[in-house]
DNA sequence: CTGCATGTTAGGTT
DNA sequence: CAACCTAACATGCA
């Protein structure tokens, strides 16, 4: 599933394939994944040129000429494919951009269709309920500003993690690798987690971000980049998938638990459950 | 066939 | 408001 890292390495991509190149002409093959905007995506993009491509959180936001935005979320499983033309349409394509030059293409294809793409103003971007709600960046907050914010909260920590209001970019892999590394159990309360622990969950967080990010992302199932390539991180998860598999540090098995309603994974002796009632 | 799991977010209730 | 719960989406699998 595309988080932070994933989502990171996607746009860098886009930066080496598109930037600068200009739209030709929009297929859009399945309305539903294009939210609904005033401005049409067919009518509107054709002419515009991409300006800059960056990342919050996990929502990549393409800076284009003429004042507009392309906003593209991928959820689940969406992909951001760049393609010569004459490439076979692969199934659940769902929309296409034509690029001018170069006989090449960027289509989105999205196996379970939760991802969506917008085009917005670009001045209305700030306000835009879906960047103005985020957190902060995990890889720019500073330790102390993330302990005090995420230590004033008394909701469990994972479900806490991957609130993308608390902060931005985490998603189920990364929460349980992160939590795993910091030795902090997923059910314990955020504010009864000690500072020093918080401060090693800054540092956990941070380190397996740029590490993923360095590996390509990981690929669980369906993450590609730009060019189709999968990521490498998936070889270096110390707990998300490995129920079951003895604990790389003290030899326990990794069980899979359920947290706030999601597949947690944990080694139950160097993440010590809180006792019951906390 | 049923029913569940998947990740993320929106929307609702307590 | 904070915390928590559930629905929704499409698909694949037990």
């Amino acid at each position: 599933m595309p988080e932070l890292p994933e989502v990171e390495c996607v746009v860098r991509g886009l930066r080496v394939r598109i930037m600068r190149r200009s739209i030709q002409r929009v297929t859009v093959r399945l309305p539903r994944i294009v939210l609904g905007s005033p401005l049409d995506l067919a009518e509107n993009l054709p002419g515009s040129t991409f300006e800059d491509i960056r990342r919050r959180g996990k929502l990549i936001i393409m800076n284009l000429s003429r004042g507009l935005s392309l906003l593209v979320h991928l959820r689940m499983t969406g992909q951001l494919l760049y393609l010569p033309i004459d490439a076979p349409l692969e199934k659940h394509t769902h929309l296409i951009l034509h690029l001018a030059d170069h006989g090449h293409q960027l289509r989105y294809r999205d196996q379970r269709q939760f991802g969506w793409l917008q085009l917005v103003e670009t001045p209305r971007l700030e306000n835009h309920p879906q960047i103005a709600q985020l957190g902060p960046e995990p890889l720019e907050i500073s330790a102390e500003a993330f302990v005090r914010r995420i230590g004033a909260r008394r909701r469990q920590i994972k479900p806490l993690l991957l609130d993308q209001t608390a902060i931005a970019g985490l998603g189920n892999i990364y929460a349980d690798e992160a939590l795993y590394r910091a030795k902090i159990h997923p059910l314990r309360r955020a504010s009864d987690v000690s500072t020093l622990k918080l401060k090693r969950l800054h540092r956990s967080i941070q380190e397996v971000l740029r590490e993923a990010i360095n590996c390509s992302g990981t690929t669980v199932e369906q993450y590609r980049g730009v060019d189709g390539e999968t990521g490498d991180f998936q070889g270096f998860l110390r707990v998300y998938e490995r129920q079951g598999r003895p604990c790389g540090r003290c030899g326990r098995l990794i069980v899979k638990i359920r947290v706030g309603g999601r597949g947690t994974h944990v080694c139950p002796r160097c993440q010590r459950a809180p006792v019951s009632g906390s």
